[in-house]
DNA sequence: CGCCTGATTGATAAGTATCAAGGTCGGTGG
DNA sequence: CCACCGACCTTGATACTTATCAATCAGGCG
């Protein structure tokens, strides 16, 4: 059993419901509909590293973060893995997949993971039913859209300082201040080097931006307040 | 009337509903509810160069491209534009940035263009009613996301030759094998430089994938085959 | 204690941007 | 009709940023 990589899980009908009212695309929701929702949903665990599905799978399941992080992100024809966003609890993976044919994008469980997990066919009547969701699920793609089209002008317009110092606000602002990453995931986030990330690092703990304690797979932000206004 | 950059025309119904089935989210729709939409519909002229929205205005009007192109992009701090998509026939400019409160990037005429509007209150409203026009947004987004995505990972992975092939393979596919296009636009959309945009071009002219004719903000591509398992 | 993963630093090379200078085409106005 | 102007294209030389390669260091875990 230890070995097992993924496994289902029951849990009790009122966690279901509170794990998927931590995503707010069913914040228009009456309880009742929750509640049917809920008895749609699967709770499945991943253990760390293990893939949840990868790029060009059949979208089979629609999944929200229950707890844990998982890492979205594509490999590129050079073997380069580059790190979309992390998702946290009430996060939903890829949500608009499952309204294409596959998935177009990998995910991974950094830590072992608990998501809550539904049919494809399910979802999509689901939505087909409740117009408020879908609205959301448009809202929170347009975001995601954005951010893609800032990170494309970072990565053409921008220098890379600038580029990490972005994506250190980003996660800073989603995680809190003290970031459990290795230096190789900043940089796959950032779409940099390992050795690039650490020599802006260092530069930025000169400067006090980041605290000296960041070691071992963490980095510590001392202050926000200069990293997001942060212009070299 | 000759400097007027902007103005509402008069078109008969029949010709906006035939524009607006040129658009594929509506293609569940009934003849009696495309007969609604075009009643909601205003067809109106950019002339070229105009600037149709910009990054941060209140998204007030849903688009929809009734003639000409439109060139969809963001400007970086230091000035430099990144172009994200040309919209042509039957495209929408953005229709999910409705579903937040401004725009997230700028469109401009490339052409004298022909618009079909509608007021954002009137579009949330119908979207609404229509589950199946949602959904249909849902996967459009999807696509575009996957597509940034891709660029992303193109950006940072590989070489400004292989993105100025896949973007050229992207356009031929859409606009057919004669593009009209400045190297200038080309590479915005590249994410590159004017010069570098030339160099590939000659180099890839030699090699036969594109014509020789390319000239005055012109781009024939005469192997697409080549062109797109194209791998230096 | 030794191994393995992650962090760090330095030297070097490659890829592109930048700057500079000309060339070509098309259109406009005298 | 011709000459000029401006927009676009082209080519070359140079500089800068960042990736790559190589070597070393540090800490946790079996």
């Amino acid at each position: 059993l230890k070995d097992l990589r993924t496994y289902v899980i029951n849990l009790r009908e009122s966690s279901k419901i509170e794990g998927l009212r931590q995503c707010p695309i069913f914040d228009d929701l009456s309880a009742e509909e929750m509640k049917d929702l809920g008895t749609c949903v699967t709770p499945v665990i991943f253990s760390k590293g293990t893939f949840i599905f990868k790029e060009g799978d059949p979208s089979a399941f629609f999944y929200v973060v229950y707890d844990g992080l998982v890492q979205v992100f594509k490999t590129s024809g050079s073997g380069k893995n580059v790190t979309f966003t992390i998702a946290g609890r009430g996060e939903t993976l890829m949500a608009s997949a499952l309204f294409l044919d596959s998935y177009f994008v990998s995910t991974q469980a950094m830590s072992d993971v608990t998501l809550l997990r539904m049919g494809r066919k399910e979802w999509l009547v689901f939505v087909g039913r409740h117009p408020s969701v879908a609205m959301k699920i448009i809202a929170l793609i347009a975001h995601r859209l954005n951010r893609e089209y800032e990170r494309v002008v970072d990565i053409v317009g921008e220098e890379v300082e600038l580029r990490l110092v972005h994506c250190l606000s980003i996660l800073a602002s989603k995680f809190g201040p003290s970031l459990s990453l290795t230096r190789q995931e900043l940089a796959n986030f950032a779409g940099t080097t390992t050795e690039t990330t650490i020599r802006v690092l260092s530069k930025l703990k000169k400067k006090g931006v980041i605290s000296c304690s960041a070691s071992r797979g963490e980095i510590v932000i001392s202050d926000l307040a200069t990293l997001q206004n942060y212009s070299m």
